[in-house]
DNA sequence: CCCGTACTACGATGTTTATCGTACGAGCAG
DNA sequence: CTGCTCGTACGATAAACATCGTAGTACGGG
């Protein structure tokens, strides 16, 4: 029937289980101003991103790092898909252990990015 | 008796401007489990308290440090009174700043210390 | 098979951070 | 003034972190 199974591809990447979540980790992924952005354009879009889709002000090395650290985390899941890893929010997850959390602080970030960039 | 003025002391602190208050500096401070204990301890209180009042499990300078950098960061508030200085949260400027999320965060971070220490 | 693209792994570096200990300053109680 | 308590300042230290560059691995297309 619904072979909806895509190819789970053969590499795939630890991470926290939802109960490993810590929410100091994840205000702490989310105090770096590069990380706040990737997860503003995930939450914005709402689907999978490869990481090449994300123009950032750093080199390719760095942003590994960065999408590690919000992996490792818990803020996003990567799966591999080709040669592109797809990064997507961890939404169920962190709205069933802090209910209404993230999207206090993708408001809260946008706030401060309209006062600071819009005007 | 009631000198309504209590001597607003000689030396007081630099504080942050409330526009000055920037989401990723509130979420660093807050990504620390000392500080966010603090925080919690103080919001739970619902009033000012003194350094001393607090038993935390580092010595006083680190209690210190851990203190400027919830000043430093917007998060609390700093007068000296006596001998003591009371440290109260910023309610005010966070709650116009970025409504809904100083409750959201100690939501979740009391659902996460239920979780954890109550069992 | 060879090449290009996407991302990683590793090592280096400079900065920040959490922590401590000790010595000091400010107010309060004798 | 003396001594006490509260908190600071400064210096040291070890760990964590953001950043980079280079070299390498994995996948897909010719």
């Amino acid at each position: 029937m619904t072979t909806a199974a895509p190819t789970p591809s053969s590499r795939d990447l630890p991470h926290p289980a939802r109960e490993e979540i810590r929410l100091e980790g994840v205000l702490h992924a989310l105090s770096d101003p590069v990380r706040l952005r990737i997860v503003r354009e995930l939450a914005a879009e709402g689907v999978e991103l490869s990481c090449s889709h994300f123009v950032l002000p750093v080199t390719k090395s760095t942003t590994t790092h960065h999408f590690r650290v919000l992996r490792e985390s818990g803020v996003i899941r990567q799966i591999y898909e080709g040669t592109a890893k797809m990064n997507g929010l961890r939404r169920d997850d962190l709205d069933e252990l802090f209910p209404g959390l993230l999207d206090c602080l993708l408001t809260a970030a946008a706030r401060q990015a309209a006062r600071r960039g819009g005007g």
